[in-house]
DNA sequence: AAAGATTGATGGATCAATCTTA
DNA sequence: TAAGATTGATCCATCAATCTTT
């Protein structure tokens, strides 16, 4: 039960702060160069499509995407005003609505992902051999708190 | 040569984002109910502090923190008028100036560490065995370009 | 022309307050 | 009173343009 961090466990925290902004700002950069939309666009939209037509309620999304509620509320507004998404009541909770994916939205998504997908692979795929990458998965996890394996794929 | 990633690629690259979002929420979280700076401040002036009383010119902490220059230039504002840096002609370069820690700044360091080295300590320290880390930093160090051991504390 | 640095304009993130329904 | 969601105000980040010195 130490209360300071030794000096590796500190080298972890600034590597593992550096990693993600390098590694997101690749990814961030070829979105961007293709005049696509930003990342958490794509995130939304999966998150939707994988809901099907039901759609999500906005406090899901929040909890899935670890978003804030007023963030999450402007994000939605910006992605309806693009015709990515649509609100719809909700019937049974006369507080809350349905946001569904559109057509227009599933388009860009695949879209996002033709240019995504390969930048992941240049950016972490690329720099770790396959047992590097499954031990990252189970130390990242531990991060987390979630298990070593067996998560859902990202597209 | 793939150019598109396989699951555990894509996997790796989900928990490298949200194991920095969960551990950087903790950290900030934590400065923030102490009423002390953000987090940011605390890298500017330890780069200050380290380069001693010769100061750094402003391209020198962009470059080591990877932050834009236009964007640097508005922290140092801030972290200026709070008392904690100060600005200095730069004899040589015209342009230039030099940016050094004030002893306010070193101040403000010392107690937002007693903060920030336990909040790693539970984020990242309290999470991993002492060989989970060492493999932890080889694999972000190789996700960055970095050698697999040696770099500088950050206390 | 290029490097170092700043600034005006704009968009997004955050905090606190608010509104509606459960 | 609490949950779901939005909004006004403010702060920070970003883009493009600018300024000074090399």
């Amino acid at each position: 039960m130490r209360a300071n961090p030794d000096d590796n466990v500190v080298l972890a925290w600034a590597r593992l702060m550096r990693a993600q902004r390098v590694v997101l700002t690749l990814i961030e950069q070829a979105l961007k160069s293709a005049e696509l939309p930003p990342l958490v666009w794509y995130d939304v939209l999966l998150e939707l499509e994988r809901a099907g037509d039901n759609g999500l309620r906005p406090f899901e999304l929040e909890r899935e995407m670890l978003l804030a509620q007023y963030n999450l509320s402007r994000l939605i507004d910006r992605m309806e005003n693009a015709g990515y998404v649509e609100r719809r009541a909700c019937e049974g909770d006369g507080r809350g609505q349905i946001i569904a994916v559109t057509a227009a939205g599933k388009k860009v998504r695949r879209r996002m992902w033709a240019v995504y997908g390969p930048a992941i692979q240049r950016a972490v795929g690329g720099r770790l051999a396959e047992d590097g990458i499954e031990t990252l998965n189970t130390l990242l996890g531990a991060l987390i708190g979630k298990p070593a394996g067996g998560e859902r794929s990202n597209s």
